[in-house]
DNA sequence: AATAATCGCACATACGTATTCACTTCGCGC
DNA sequence: GCGCGAAGTGAATACGTATGTGCGATTATT
């Protein structure tokens, strides 16, 4: 249907030079003309601007990387430990990813996208190797199974940004939002609606420290009530459908009672529902539900999700120019940005 | 909670002079040492890659890419015409995304992605700019509009793969799903499950040609079954949850009769499933819904949606290593690959 | 044993840009 | 009319790697 252009194996682009000379100036000017030096006089860059268009040339990225020592690149770097079943990504990363290659374009810079496993030495093939001036790191997982490369990588000076939980005393920089609040809000909500049964869905372990935060908040939520949270109602589950599913299986098969379910993500609450529905409940009859995240589908359920979200866009604008700047080498700091809880029928009948 | 570093403006890393000085060698020596040149003793070798590895060095990419004249890096553009309201996303783009970087990763090419609007001139900030060998394009969208563009690639010679409906006379190379056998399948199904009446929501114009053979599918199972394709029961929509909503209502509004749905995409079937429920009509019971992608989202509505499933692993790889035979200059076609439907609840009752 | 073939490596250079420095030209004030 | 700062430009160079060419040393060939 279309042969391999053999016909281009090194279709001679022009350089600064081949401008210049068109222009009658020198190379060095064509250089600072198009990267709007002021030096160079308004007459001149235009003439410069004008071959340039109409010859298409473009500056070489890899010269001027080379030569400028930065490549106004940033690399993002997905990792999720548990198995990395391609499209079982969090939906919540990928409604990050829009922001991020948004903000990113907004500030002039491109983004080289990985899904790695943690595996070897993710690090090394970016911003050692200048392919990128610095790094996102995106993931849930445990945390404690990739704090040591956190380590390594503040150790090397690499720039990088973490998204996830805000805690002192951690390597790095972090942006994250207030699980602890969101879970507050939250509890209140359910508390607000008369639950008083409410199981916890979602590792509550320090190596899960987003989830635990989420947990800490309910319970917060509970004190403010003048209750205490009952053990039996926490159930371990990680951030996947089929795990909600079991987790709330698990709960309904105890003979444990409950009239709310607070799962530590969309996806959890979602496989719960599935395991009430298979059992009878009616929610938010039986039991309301609240999930974290709002990932689309959230939306989209039978009875749609009370959920609290992440504010993704600017999570992603704060990633992006929390690590500009620190690649500029001003002093950044972590941030947990504001969750919000968004009332669905999940928990308030029609 | 963290200085900026600026410790490290310009943190000597380690050349490959460093290195060939530590190994009593040549610059040039080292350079073939560990790109694997067989000019080099083994044993030399060895004593290059262990310094090599205790310095920590790496091979820098923007000399290596300037050097040898490619970069090893392919571009992803996303570009949908529709308002690109962040995560608005095609979610099955998403998916396939997961796909494109791991094979990126295991053919040992990086990923740069991009949601480019299709404004202005987006080619010509990667491979012109030599920072991208090719480009991979995505995205369901008026083809017409950018037609032209195609061809200015083509013209260009620049090296491109693109995702989308497989026609003759086209543009480039077209790497897609075989739409209107998966048509035909969805057509045969809900006529095998004894529906006559099956409106077809999506845009079946030219302009959106991938919709368009879907619909030529459905228009081909009903010719096998000695059916004629009712135009009333044709709805315009675009691929989303909102569009698919009111496409459906313009149906229960009409008055029109129909006892299925085959609709041109899982976002549209969705917002046809709400609509259906607002109107009190059941699914399957009244109405059979049919979608197209198999968007995670699908299996997870009530009831789940059956749904004509893309291969967006085996797409993936397709489109990389399409491309990457292309840069290599071998002669590429464009392929149709299979579809298969998933049959779920809301064409076949529990 | 002398020469041809081979191997292992060093030398030189090119990739295309950005930047430092020096130079010219001009206008201006004394 | 002389010196002086500013403005605009060119010459030279560095960024770090990859590769073509050439040369000495080892091994094979007669």
């Amino acid at each position: 249907m279309q042969e391999g252009s053999e016909t281009r194996p090194m279709k001679d682009r022009p350089t600064s030079f081949d401008i210049a000379a068109l222009a009658g100036v020198s190379q060095p000017t064509v250089s600072r003309a198009l990267s709007g030096s002021p030096a160079v006089s308004e007459a001149t860059r235009k003439r410069i601007e004008a071959i340039a268009r109409q010859l298409n040339y473009t500056v070489d990225k890899n010269a001027s990387s080379l030569r400028k020592r930065q490549s106004n690149t940033l690399a993002l770097l997905f990792f999720e430990d548990q198995t990395a079943d391609d499209s079982l990504i969090n939906p919540f990363f990928l409604s990050m990813l829009g922001s991020l290659t948004r903000t990113c374009a907004l500030r002039g810079y491109d983004l080289l996208t990985s899904f790695q496993q943690m595996s070897a030495n993710w690090h090394v093939d970016y911003e050692d190797s200048h392919k990128a001036d610095g790094i996102i790191l995106l993931g849930y997982g445990d945390y404690e199974l990739y704090r040591a490369r956190l380590d390594a990588l503040v150790a090397q000076g690499t720039h990088f940004v973490r998204w996830g939980s805000v805690q002192p005393g951690q390597p790095g920089v972090t942006i994250g939002c207030d699980n602890r609040g969101g879970g507050r809000s939250a509890g209140h909500h359910l508390l607000e609606r008369n639950r008083r049964r409410i199981a916890f869905l979602g590792e509550a372990t320090s190596h899960y420290p987003e989830f635990h935060d989420r947990y800490l908040g309910l319970r917060d939520a509970l004190a403010d009530a003048g209750l205490a949270a009952d053990p039996a109602l926490r159930v371990d589950a990680l951030s996947t459908e089929q795990s909600g599913y079991l987790a709330a299986r698990q709960l309904i098969d105890r003979g444990i009672g409950f009239d709310a379910i607070f799962a530590a993500s969309d996806l959890i609450a979602i496989g719960a529902m599935r395991a009430l529905e298979e059992a009878g409940s009616s929610v938010p009859g039986d039991v309301a539900v609240v999930g974290f995240d709002d990932i689309p589908a959230a939306s989209l359920m039978h009875p749609p999700i009370t959920t609290v979200a992440q504010d993704y866009r600017a999570a992603g604008e704060m990633l992006v120019d929390t690590l500009l700047r620190q690649i500029r080498g001003e002093a950044v700091e972590s941030v947990a940005l504001p969750a919000r809880l968004i009332v669905r029928r999940s928990t308030v009948p029609a």
